[in-house]
DNA sequence: TTTGAATCGGATAAAAAGAGTCTTATAATT
DNA sequence: AATTATAAGACTCTTTTTATCCGATTCAAA
């Protein structure tokens, strides 16, 4: 019942490219630098934001990858489902494969709910307010008034 | 981010001892009838829920495992932490192993926050009202009045 | 048009976790 | 002593996670 890291380098990553100005095209080096991971593996993560929408990848020498302005306010919650898929906190919700005790069994509508509550908190954060608050606070951390 | 099977038999085991007069034993082959799962990956699922003190198991001739009374009103919060440990919806949420980004992340937040919702959700279920509520809704289903 | 810098995509792989099995030991009742 | 339980540890198999490598493709600039 944890994130994976792939997921949450792509929040870092996401979070990165909404802090930097419109149109801003990001280098793979530079965005694995910015969410501390391996380049080559946060490649794939790229690649499937890129296939999400989330994200514009431009190949060739001046490449790299941009934050379309369509979705400088996506949630956390999309940015998770592109790289994890749907939520799901247990077998028994995937409505494919319905379980045999769906009819009565009380522990299904508790996994309802916990799921229910996970997503919601996941959907109220965008990520261009947290690239704000991310801002802000390494201001806090680090002034440079002079 | 997903329950592990183990946690969700323990719930279906809880449950369904929850609803057996008190100080009842029930075998191993029953419960695992009762969950649906293997007899062999229960057994070791039971120690765990033993260990953790949410069930007492008995050895010998008229053996099987019982519900202390202590415990009949147990949280799905206690019941999936005794098999999965301490819920962490990320591993920058382990104490131990702080995240380098933690004075700043703003993710982190949301992280703590979906977490602390979960666990909400959990801790407000206890198995034996769960028990009480499979008991009603079978009746509804399979209906036995004459 | 060639070169170089960049991403894409597939193949591969190591490690960890998840799910389940098997066997031997231990305990308690009859 | 025999029978019937669970305990505990070793073991296996599969899937997922977390990468890494490399050739192909793309684009712009020299």
């Amino acid at each position: 019942m944890q994130l994976t890291r792939a997921a949450d380098y792509a929040v870092r990553v996401m979070i990165h490219l909404a802090g930097l100005p419109p149109e801003t095209r990001a280098s793979r080096a530079e965005l694995a630098v910015a969410a501390e991971c391996p380049e080559q593996f946060l490649s794939k993560v790229l690649q499937n934001l890129t296939r999400a929408g989330l994200v514009l990848s431009h190949r060739g020498n001046t490449g790299g990858f941009e934050l379309p302005n369509l979705h400088r306010s996506a949630t956390l919650l999309e940015v998770v489902e592109a790289i994890e898929g749907p939520i799901r906190l247990n077998v028994c919700l995937n409505s494919d494969r319905a379980c045999a005790r769906q009819e009565w069994c009380p522990a299904r509508d508790v996994w309802v709910n916990a799921q229910a509550a996970v997503a919601e908190v996941l959907r109220r954060s965008t990520i261009n307010v947290m690239a704000q608050q991310a801002a802000a606070r390494k201001l806090v951390a680090a002034p440079n008034w002079n």
